[in-house]
DNA sequence: AATGAATGAGGATTCATTCAT
DNA sequence: TATGAATGAATCCTCATTCAT
């Protein structure tokens, strides 16, 4: 109690969004009351409602920073271009990867609630990723019996980093990297 | 109207069923309101709690087919032991994925709830798929490079039916055959 | 309790309205809480809800029926044209004697919330009642010293069954008719 | 703000009234915020309630000087007894038309409250300057057909100043000695 | 003296569920 | 069997007011 009356504002506001995240990371959007976010973050829900003007506010606020980063970092980067075609397809699987381990939690929440509030969750990162994986496996020369069964490799298994998430980094590293070497042997 | 009056009872439970699969599909079950079910299913909502008796129980019938075909079969079937390894694999995976491209709404509300509801919905079918798939991989005698990426993208792989859904069955079957033909191929 | 229950639909939706008028008279739109609506008609709020959308709409509701009638049937009136000039101009003034009388609390209601919320109450009786006024007084040759003080004599004449109603008919009947000699007497 | 922090206390107690009353005139007591009203005077809600002790003491602070003025002056003047009868009939009308027109927000304020804060606006004007013109009128001879119709003009011209405001002063005169011209050639 | 931060109480509205017919 | 009518319990959100600095 104390202590929630000293934070900056700016620490208390992350504070909220944490214990928001918590809360609908823990149910859904409409399961969860702002009345749970502010008994989880120990304030009133009327300080709730002095840092953010609505519940929809607050939940963009949560996802925001995911959504922000997802795929921005990855576009630059690959525009930059220095890295060879196998390179850049390696970059997208960790980046994903990495990204979807880091944010776990988020990435769930988004995922579950991305169609029932798209105006809050303006594009779909797994179609937009599938494209990504699409063009770069091309310029790699990944051939395998057909397109099909490549791109569902590749997006399955960062798909598969949903569901089982791996928090050890180098892990990551050795498992894109074989998947990468799997993938050209078995080319055409 | 007057076709409602003229259901049998267990017409009209599906006829409900079907209409609150809809409407929970479509958003989620807490966001989902009874009355809205009601409407779609164009009956009142006292109607539709002489059939239920509560929101949950309606969600429970909507989902308990799917849930009660998951995994039976497939575990039946391979307990019946004629297949060969390599066949009981392919087998887990048309099985998982034919299920999936099946029932896909219903998959997807499933996921999606999981968390929200563990005690209506009380296994985690990927979980368990992933077990399967473990033991079958064994036994089918793949050994990439290390286990968890022969289980990454065999899972992975039929993750990617709930995000890339696929209607056409022979696609899904040659698929599951390449994938399994890549995977022999690259065993050490 | 019982008896509320028996109400035909229109009859409880009257009852809410009577309700509602008794509420917002006594205080104010912003000061009437459907709470207070609900309990005067012995009904919980979710049955008002049933009945009306929202407080705004059932305050509508309330006032709608003055609203209506108001201008409307003494504008038909003079456009039939069969009166003569003075009798047009007693005519105005007892119908917005009897108007006011008649609907004493809704209109000083309706007075109340106009500059509040110009949205709903959508014009001005006094002006436009001004407005008839003044066309009819000239017509009847009406010619005090200026004009000013005619109008405020009339409008004014009307305004005071705002603060001072009057209910027997014939009271207001004669109160026109003296209104209008003096008037005449006393034009230029 | 650096302005404000060097307002007197009298002054900024003013500057916070006048605000108040900007807000109060424009919707109603129950529908402004104390907020609003310390974003109209620029200051913190708190210092707010460092002059007033509450919404209702400032409302009351608001409104204190025009129902202190209101008919005490009035009544002084009129116990002096230096007027004859009609002098004193018109002394009545243009001080009630000059109060209106001069403080014309604030009546009009306060009669939309005087319903809803009873304890508040704790007498009635209309009432008591009614009874104020129907002694006046009758010592100044004036009988018209009957007590009513007089009444109801003395007391409409007054009423018709608030809905039909006026700024010219020598026209308010005017209009007074033109009324009282008539209502005397009226009388039996 | 002034305020940023905080809140208990209450307001409009919705929901799952029940009652009476 | 079917439903129109009804509601207690919440839900999001706002307001007047207070506390700590």
């Amino acid at each position: 109690m104390d202590k929630n009356k000293r934070m900056t504002k700016e620490k208390r506001r992350q504070h909220i969004i944490d214990a928001a995240m918590e809360r609908f990371a823990e149910s859904s959007y409409h399961a969860t009351t702002t009345a749970s976010i502010a008994k989880e973050a120990d304030i009133s829900e009327v300080t709730l409602y002095r840092y953010f003007s609505s519940k929809e506010e607050l939940f963009k606020a949560v996802i925001e920073p995911v959504l922000a980063e997802s795929l921005e970092k990855i576009e630059i980067k690959l525009q930059e271009n220095k890295l060879d075609p196998t390179n850049k397809l390696k970059y997208i699987l960790k980046n994903r990867i990495e990204f979807i381990s880091n944010n776990h939690r988020m990435i769930t929440l988004i995922l579950r609630e991305r169609n029932i509030n798209p105006e809050i969750i303006p594009f779909d990162y797994i179609e937009r990723t599938h494209a990504l994986l699409e063009k770069a496996a091309e310029e790699a020369g990944i051939k395998l019996i057909n397109k099909e069964i490549t791109l569902r490799m590749l997006i399955g298994s960062i798909l598969s980093f949903i569901y089982f998430p791996e928090s050890n980094s180098k892990s990551k590293e050795d498992y894109v990297n074989q998947l990468v070497v799997i993938l050209k042997n078995n080319s055409l």
